[in-house]
DNA sequence: GCGACAG
DNA sequence: ATCTTGTCGC
């Protein structure tokens, strides 16, 4: 995918916060998908004490979803991980990936928040913004909000809410287990991206972009992440 | 000041 | 995110 636009992620954290000040201003919380036929997964992985982000992107067709690309790219982070500045720890490696990417996904699931974060710039809305994607957040507990627990059923949601507001929702995607939480990323509405969640979830609890973006992203990381690292190093 | 806190 | 095997339940 072609970039046009990007900034330094080498920021203090002062720096940082002013920066997701200004660019969630930037956010389209609406906007028609139209007709899907490719949806992406991204995720990243590190060996724990490593500052080496592991960045993936997987492409896969829709509605069949067959994988059809993957990519990936290493990248020494400038950031530990601080909640709610996440972008600023994997948004290089990520960025590098994406530009690595022949497919054009409609739209991109990223690990995390969309909307619903302090200050309503997770990395999905972040990174949607900088692709200028629509991009969905697709995360395993909640950052900020609260969410009544969804019935039991698959396809049961429950509003994510923050002041009165409707940040996101959570939604059971397989019976009785852990709902994820879904918001909005960038250029596409709640609806939209709960549908596209339910009907990429098969199985399993995580929608398959996102599945198969941590299983690959894992697999990079053990495959590169001590051969590249052991022998490059000396 | 004391907790909470995506990955 | 990562560290880790088996095990209980649908």
């Amino acid at each position: 995918m072609e970039i046009r636009e990007t900034h330094p992620f080498d920021l203090t954290p002062a720096e940082a916060i002013r920066l997701q000040e200004t660019l969630r201003a930037r956010v389209r919380l609406a906007g028609d998908i139209g007709e899907v036929s490719l949806v992406a997964g991204a995720d990243a992985s590190y060996v724990k004490g490593e500052d080496v982000i592991h960045a993936v992107v997987v492409a896969l067709s829709y509605p069949d979803l067959t994988v059809v690309e993957r990519v990936s790219a290493a990248a020494v982070t400038p950031f530990p991980y601080i909640p709610g500045l996440l972008t600023f720890r994997e948004g290089p490696a990520l960025v590098e990936a994406f530009r690595r990417l022949q497919s054009e996904p409609e739209v991109i699931f990223f690990d995390g928040q969309g909307i619903a974060h302090p200050r309503g710039l997770g990395i999905a809305s972040h990174m949607g913004v900088l692709l200028d994607r629509p991009a969905v957040g697709v995360a395993k507990s909640l950052l900020v909000g609260t969410a009544a627990e969804p019935a039991v059923g698959r396809g049961s949601t429950a509003p994510i809410l923050r002041d009165g507001e409707t940040i996101g929702m959570a939604v059971r995607t397989r019976k009785r287990v852990k709902p994820v939480y879904v918001s909005v990323g960038h250029r596409i509405d709640l609806s939209q991206a709960v549908d596209l969640v339910l009907a990429t979830a098969r199985g399993y609890r995580l929608p398959e972009p996102t599945r198969q973006a941590h299983l690959f992203a894992n697999e990079v990381r053990r495959w590169e992440g001590q051969t590249t690292l052991s022998s490059s190093t000396k």
